[in-house]
DNA sequence: CATGAATGAGGATTCATTCAT
DNA sequence: CATGAATGAATCCTCATTCAT
């Protein structure tokens, strides 16, 4: 009785290699089809692409929500960690912002649930696994800051916007014009270069055309029903 | 032969008129909720904005995509008309383009499905009403290069890429922080200008980065569009 | 143009007789499966019933909820005026008690969603229809006691618990041995009149048993987990 | 016989302690969850109460039907036991039967699945378990009925009857008026009472009212059950 | 023999589109 | 020709029961 059973040990155990397996599949399927048709898609195709019945898929995850949570909150993970990598292998500030970017929108501009979910980062508080990639940002916008050579008035909030708003260039480009997305990245962190001739971006500010909104505003979508 | 048949002429003209004002209700309707909630809007909602049965609407549009492409040109249209208006106003080129993306950008953001079917420039062929669109930029984009303003080898399609871009953050950015997109807008404009220490843009060109792709490629959609 | 158009507003009216025919096919055949079923019955099997699509009855009844609900306000308010029907054809307050809980049993007694919901008059505030059959037991109560027929003490409280409980009995004995029942609502009945050696019911009082509970409760129901 | 192998028996009774143990925790899991919420229960919260995976669970009752049938068994064997002993306690048949119903109901009337399934008495053959109480009822039935204490006419099965009616009653005040079905008891008992002014009750009889059923049935629930 | 993961039929609800009035 | 009711496939989720480890 006092003898320990170490193989009942290993027993409780080993059922789990079929569901960590399970489990992987899943997520590996769902990853897959997340990030080829976003987060509208139909649970039944996740399980069938990972092999698994409707019923594994949800003792795994009691939520459709709570599977692309998690997908996502990996995807964040991982695409935080290797837009960081290529930003450290960088030589300098500046170039370590273009990886950084270069590396972001190629490794997953194209995936269509994690950008769907990074262009709720001002609507929705918390997005799980976002917050890596706001510090990844927040560093280098700290690092080009402190060398210079980044436009004075620049903040983490508007490198943010750029990624989400250059992930929907990828998107929108992938299937007939890849890369050409490229250049508009280029413009862009063209634009956020400190120069001689590049006066500092204040708070808020719109370009200054010194006029308002030209006409009434036509699409009044502020009158939401329900 | 036209005249030879009056009263018959006239009973067909009576249900017409009213034929007219049913379909513009429609589409004035429809042009406000697609607007505030995008294309996936549940047509009955667009019935009863529009105060005719389900019935009329599809006599008039047989496939909710043909109210919404028609909605869509129409507002296409409308945007081109006044975006390019904003831009003559301009004092010179460079102010031309700054106010047309000011004013495209405040007018239309917001118009969710516009900004769904803007994104699909490159995806489908021939976007109903995009096309007047594409001729303001091209001639922007003709205007600007002429006075030596635009950084060279930027194109009509890098300038469409940044419109749907920038559309995008404006739509993301909407309810929470809105005119932050106005940053970014000034960020594009200032790298698209041409200046000193500005190389020209080459042809589908990454930025001088002159690695490749870190990682193998983690996003597959390549596979399996439905 | 000012001639009033008679036909357009008969016409307006015209598809509802379709619609109304469905709606009571639809409930015709609810009230049927739900006497028969109780109200976990499968939405389809109403709809199949009736002869109807799916989306017909939820455009009737946008949740299964509200379609319970309609049937089961019809049904007591049927059974309501039933049983008063038959109490007021009664000759004398006692007659009236004793029809009223023969014809409610009689004709309601055996439907299960009825009984179900009837159950459920203490844990749930307001059950829908459910007010008018109280009124009814009020009224008998109070004729009753007033002709000092009723034993002092009884509530209208007692007689829907009454009621409540011999309905249950009517299920329970349905298919095998029906009007069973019925000896136990004489045994009831007789219990609830008046008569010389007959103390008064006491406020929410236990039969004179002297003694509490003589084993510790065994069955622990009142630690609900969840 | 028995000691031909005794290693064998002994390798055979090792496993069984610990599967006599399961069983147990599974009865008594089983029990508690059933009594709390009937037998509509979710195995699985049996199993997690009882601390034994689902296989044990269904190793031992391959049906969830056979574990409710086990548990019930036991319980209407311990109910029938407690409320028996009750009667015995009791100084005069009279109180016998009191007590009986007294502790036949506070004791197990929030059973859910007890009463559920004793509501079956009828319906279904041979409930398992159920004949206890059976015999018990009958032996107060026949003690009350010989003492004269006990309208003529009443039967086993009228007790019977009473018995569940009361129970739902029970089930039906318990979260909100608590002992409330007290009173319905004395009522019934009052009327189960032999006196002077108290006709004995005739076979299947129904209250003396004289004229039948007043409307068609409008409940017609002989048709088509599952 | 215990474990708990896997299965998949079944049930409520939505919405583009068709059709009777 | 307008109306809005009808249709039913598609979608998320549950739970009794089986099976691999």
């Amino acid at each position: 009785m006092a003898v320990v059973e170490p193989e009942r040990t290993t027993a409780r155990r080993a059922p789990r290699a079929d569901s960590i397996r399970n489990r992987e599949a899943i997520i590996e399927a769902a990853a897959q089809v997340l990030a080829e048709q976003g987060s509208t898609v139909d649970v039944r195709e996740i399980a069938r692409r990972s092999g698994v019945g409707m019923g594994t898929l949800y003792r795994h995850f009691p939520k459709k929500e709570d599977l692309v949570q998690t997908v996502l909150r990996d995807d964040f993970t991982k695409w935080a960690a290797s837009a960081r990598q290529a930003a450290i292998d960088a030589e300098d500030p500046w170039a370590a912002l273009t990886e950084f970017y270069q590396q972001a929108l190629t490794g997953y501009g194209r995936h269509r649930a994690i950008m769907e979910n990074f262009a709720l980062t001002w609507a929705v508080p918390d997005i799980e696994g976002l917050g890596q990639l706001r510090l990844v940002i927040d560093e280098l916008c700290a690092r080009a800051g402190a060398a210079g050579l980044l436009r004075p008035g620049v903040t983490t909030d508007d490198l943010l916007l750029l990624l989400v708003s250059l992930g929907h260039a990828v998107q929108v480009t992938d299937e007939c014009r890849p890369q050409m997305w490229n250049r508009l990245l280029r413009i862009s962190l063209d634009g956020l270069r400190a120069g001689r001739h590049r006066e500092p971006l204040p708070a808020d500010a719109a370009p200054d055309t010194g006029r308002g909104v030209h006409h009434a505003d036509p699409v009044r979508t502020s009158t939401r029903r329900r």
